[in-house]
DNA sequence: TTCCCATAACGCAATATTACGATATAAGGA
DNA sequence: TCCTTATATCGTAATATTGCGTTATGGGAA
């Protein structure tokens, strides 16, 4: 159905699966690798930069604000995007806590 | 469109999109705890475990195993899933790497 | 005011994803 | 052999995503 069942799932679960979207696109990936490079916040020098239409750019940006790992200021006719640190750090510490339960086993494939 | 134009960004922008995918939907975020959570490598038990049904959750396992992420050994009639200890560990050291590029910022936004 | 710039929003088209029931398939046990 | 159990596959339906052209919108500059 295109549909996910959030509801049957645990917060967790679905608070991972919703972070893990800001990375599950190589122009969300580039648009955060860009962000992490250029220390002061960008506007849409990633038209310039990213292989895709000003107007696709703009939804991908709208999409990881809706996922809440970036933060945009206005400042005149412009948009200042920059990482939202609190919700990075969350997401740090979701993902690693995740990697790092993963124990090597005596082989059982 | 729905298709991504990944012959235009580097690949490990798209190896992290791919990897990432493992984690943006809950049914599978679930799956990968579970495997994790039992050393030993399961079978269908998720079926009693997850709220979806054996199809779905057969296409889940499908899709984590073409990210590359689990393997599966047939035994018997079953199959017994686990995690991909070299995959895995490629996936956290990329999100270890992209998690720990970002530095705080005296206050752009 | 009028014109440009950067962004956002809208609407469309193409494709992908999610989910499930129903139907295979394959191996082991009765 | 026939049945059961565990998985996989197929087909279908509903919805989501990706991408873009086009059109707003809002502010600064001329």
């Amino acid at each position: 159905m295109g549909i996910t069942k959030s509801e049957l799932f645990k917060k967790r679960q679905n608070k991972m699966a919703t972070l893990a979207k800001a990375f599950d696109h190589p122009a969300r990936v580039a648009i955060l690798e860009h962000l992490l490079a250029h220390q002061t916040c960008i506007c849409n020098d990633l038209v310039d930069v990213l292989p895709l239409s000003q107007s696709t750019i703009t939804q991908h940006l709208k999409e990881l604000k809706n996922i809440g790992i970036i933060k945009g200021e206005i400042e005149g006719p412009k948009v200042n995007y920059c990482i939202d640190e609190k919700v990075w750090e969350e997401a740090k510490d979701i993902f690693l806590n995740m990697f790092t339960r993963y124990v090597k086993q005596n082989d059982c494939c």
